[in-house]
DNA sequence: AATGAATGAGCCTTCATTCAT
DNA sequence: GATGAATGAAGGCTCATTCAT
């Protein structure tokens, strides 16, 4: 699955073929460029169109960051989900944060990369409202699977604020290391020692 | 130790007072409106000085965001290696990477906070030759210390490239949190908590 | 003819009025001012529009000068090929010559005093490989001219590279001190004398 | 003869060193980079020294043009009444006209550049009324030498102040052209050819 | 005489956005 | 819906010049 079926399955028919051409090429000049970077006139150039038909769709460029970030996030909930059904067991559950976030980012890299760096102008900008409601929608499954009754005696204690970190701070770390270009393995190739070694590090251990 | 301390520490002197004036004020500005939005004119405004003696110090805005950056590096740098020079087992070593990060953090959130958002930049920007060099002089002693003989039979086995991220991902991912304000608990109350989890994800465990 | 025509038929329509509107004030300030001294605010402020209509239209200040440059040297050159195109013999030719770049320059005094000014910057700036383009095509009239048979046996022996100062030197000086204002009589008043005393200098001399 | 030697000639004695030395540097760098275009800071990069200096010893950047244009009309000046003194007759007098000027632009080519480019700027700046009075005084021996009796008997009837731009105008085109690149072959070896044909263009011609 | 940090007016240029066609 | 010329506020930066040391 590539960038081209993201956009299919979020803004499907044929009338939005502008709006998906404009969204894919500004993509890719934000990664390129960097956000504040990118001009309209790059991605009118780039789409072959004009800037009042960029204004049309959008309003504004604050308008198209914002569209293409919650794109991304809502594709990243909508596989994180589909993992998480299919887990039975906490440790499963734990292991489906983690392969959903890793398979996420190796399969949609140019959304990832995006993601990291556009959360910050939308978290400032003035989408932020609309930000914090639909985080709040998006994780509604996470949350309540969390919630399920015998996680907490699964899991060793600890603050429910920390956990999170956790789960997925050491796939986040690789991942990002990796959308950077520090690191050349596949983050796919490392999913199960990072769900292992997570898992370990959170699970409750046998009493000696 | 706060910022002040920092800054004498790396720019000692009588006469390099309005160059530290301008690091502290610049640097708490790039935080409060964002490192492209914060512009000269503010630096200058709040340094109550000109445009022309911010120039005459940092060449331009790219060397001022550099010349932050490169600080907040080496004063982190310094604190890690200052930890890991008291550790002796490779557990201690592992928790002392874990408790300088959280540490330095909650000790220096301005230059923890900067660095997160300027590391994008001057990895883009001119400066990047020079970002290249420094990191590799300054992470020998870090190097050293992974290499040292034993190290491997005390670790579970896996790829040198995800080994970063196994041990700092937890602690950074929740920085970050912290950081951002999407949590409240401080980094240092958790520090015992992040080091034993890192180290139960990465030690090699008894043959059952 | 004036300035106007020359722009009209360099810039026909109605939908290049703001531009040859522009080209006009800006000749003007450029040679009243200088090049350098004229900045882009001076041009707007005469033109009652807006610094972004300005780079709308010529990209930047050196794109302007260049703009007019090479105007300039085009309307010269349309004006010496009309008045070659009539000569017949040799001595024609040479007056021809004297006579187009005498009448040019007296024609179009803001042109020609430009002109002067504006080559050294063109030939350093970044339209130099357009200017040696141009000079090219422009001058393949002047040159088929030249290589015409006949001319060497009516012209005394010297060599090519020295032509064209032998020919046009004497008016250009004179234009030149016309210009700048070292000198009064017009130099169409002395276009005779010129062209004479260049034919006198290089034709080819009866045998004693 | 270099631009040393004209220096030394110019500014004589060991306390002159210095100045001497920005003399030489800021004119290598004014034809190098343009007047305009050469900061103060690049000279005294290139001299060694301090802004102050520069200051002390040329008041400021039109004084250092305006000290450097003096210097090479004065320097151009000494040579043609030197030539100027060995002529006895009209032709011989045209003759040493033409070779001073162009023997000057070939032993001194870095000052001759200057001098084309900063005439312009000394024409309209705070120097331009030393310019007029030096003018005079520097021209004297010329003028003298053009009134004496029986010039116009030898010379085609012309306008006076035409004469110049018949006399010189060929040698200055070609000197101009010279400098610029645009021809390779050296003035000096064309003199006698750039003589002849001016004798040619302004002698009286013998009736018929 | 020499130094060089400091000044600040002013320059060129960019670019998100608007709106008449 | 589409176009793209026009707008103009604002930004980074330069550089001649000054002056305390």
């Amino acid at each position: 699955m590539d960038t081209a079926d993201l956009l299919e399955r979020s803004y499907p028919g044929r009338r939005a073929e502008l709006k998906r051409d404009i969204f894919r090429k500004a993509l890719r000049l934000f990664n390129e460029q960097g956000i504040e970077a990118t001009t309209i006139e790059m991605i009118r150039a780039e789409c072959d169109t004009s800037v009042g038909a960029i204004y049309h769709h959008f309003g504004n460029k604050e308008g198209l960051v914002a569209a293409l970030f919650f794109t991304a996030l809502e594709d990243q909930a909508r596989l994180r989900d589909a993992y998480l059904a299919d887990a039975t067991t906490t440790e499963e559950g734990v292991q489906a944060l983690v392969y959903s976030y890793v398979d996420w980012v190796e399969n949609q890299p140019e959304w990832a990369r995006f993601q990291y760096h556009a959360r910050y102008a939308v978290t400032r900008g003035p989408h932020k409202d609309e930000l914090v409601e639909r985080n709040k929608t998006r994780n509604l499954g996470l949350r309540t699977w969390l919630a399920e009754s015998g996680r907490a005696a699964e899991l060793n204690e600890c603050p429910a604020e920390l956990l999170p970190s956790l789960i997925v701070g050491q796939a986040d770390s690789y991942c990002r290391a990796w959308l950077s270009g520090r690191v050349q393995g596949s983050p796919k190739a490392y999913r199960e020692l990072l769900a292992q070694a997570t898992w370990r590090s959170i699970r409750r251990e046998p009493e000696r």
